[in-house]
DNA sequence: AAAGTGCGCAACCGCTACAAC
DNA sequence: CGTTGTAGCGGTTGCGCACTT
């Protein structure tokens, strides 16, 4: 009845891997796979090691397509959207990933996104946020996918909450600023660098999930019903495992508030679209959003 | 220079779902 | 059909390094 016993704890070599072990089992698994079966790895792999332990060595360190090394703005859009939605399924959120781990992402989340959006010490989880919640459309209160509370990436430290006055421009997003919309909740963000708010061509760059396609999407403050600005989108495009693919070119927006209407999006994870803000608005945009 | 502290990450622990017997 | 093993997952721990005092 059942099988035989995973591994002995008491035999078995426990703690950081050498680079021999490292090189054994990277070899074994390259030369005969898994075989289906973990527990009997080690013994036909001459480790002493528990078929658990080469599991998790191999999965998070030594597999060959792992991305080691810093993650990226777009990374952390894509892990604070997914962890609003799904919470902490770390496997879910790392398979948007490519090249990262559950673990990783868990550990990233835990010891550094986690601060970088203000909800350490929190609940850690977004709903908790609630200090931003606001509701845009009174006569649709809970339904549709519309906002119901948004969260602001905090600005990077180079640029200041009150003097919107111009740092150096250091890449392609210099001159971006990213929100973020989950199946939820709206994310207001940031690029943190170098962004440029007097710009009068300024542009923002809104994601939106394919849940909210077709809903109405409004830009107001938390401390008021709705700003009068202008905000028109000047270019849309699907996104898939938070890249960009193609263009649709069919989102409009009139006055203060936008429309997607694409269907297009619905088989990529959503649609991105940049947002022309009128430049005697930005201010008023920024400081309502806590900018 | 040494001790203390905090942080990041790799690894382990424990649980659950599923499969094998 | 119940029992046991395995795979996979999320939570937690602990080591090592960097930084501070």
């Amino acid at each position: 009845m059942g099988r035989a016993p995973c591994c002995d704890k008491a035999k078995v070599k426990r703690g950081p891997w050498s680079p021999e072990e490292d090189a054994t089992l990277k070899t074994y698994l390259q030369k005969h796979g898994t075989g289906g079966n973990w527990i009997a790895l080690p013994l036909k792999a001459g480790l002493n090691r528990c078929g658990k332990s080469c599991r998790l060595r191999w999965l998070n360190y030594l597999r060959p397509d792992i991305k080691h090394g810093g993650f990226t703005e777009e990374e952390d859009y894509v892990i604070y959207s997914l962890f609003c939605t799904l919470g902490s399924r770390w496997s879910v959120i790392a398979s948007h990933l490519p090249g990262r781990t559950d673990n990783d992402v868990k550990n990233y989340w835990n010891t550094k996104l986690k601060k970088k959006v203000g909800l350490a010490g929190k609940a850690g989880t977004c709903s908790t946020a609630t200090s931003n919640i606001i509701n845009h459309d009174p006569q649709h209160p809970s339904n549709l996918g519309l906002v119901q509370y948004h969260y602001q990436f905090p600005p990077a430290p180079s640029i200041s909450n009150t003097n919107h006055e111009k740092s150096s421009p250091n890449n392609h997003s210099s001159d971006t600023n990213s929100c973020l919309v989950s199946d939820h909740d709206v994310v207001y963000g940031q690029q943190p660098h170098g962004s440029d708010f007097n710009t009068k061509a300024n542009t923002n760059t809104i994601i939106i999930n394919n849940n909210n396609i077709g809903n109405k999407i409004s830009l107001i403050s938390p401390h008021q019903e709705q700003q009068d600005m202008v905000v028109n989108p000047t270019s849309c495009s699907s996104y898939t495992r938070g890249l960009e693919k193609s263009n649709l070119g069919s989102c409009s927006g009139i006055g203060s508030t936008t429309t997607i209407t694409s269907t297009a999006a619905v088989q990529e994870d959503g649609i991105l679209m940049e947002l022309g803000f009128e430049s005697s608005n930005i201010d008023l945009l920024l400081n309502g959003f806590g900018f």
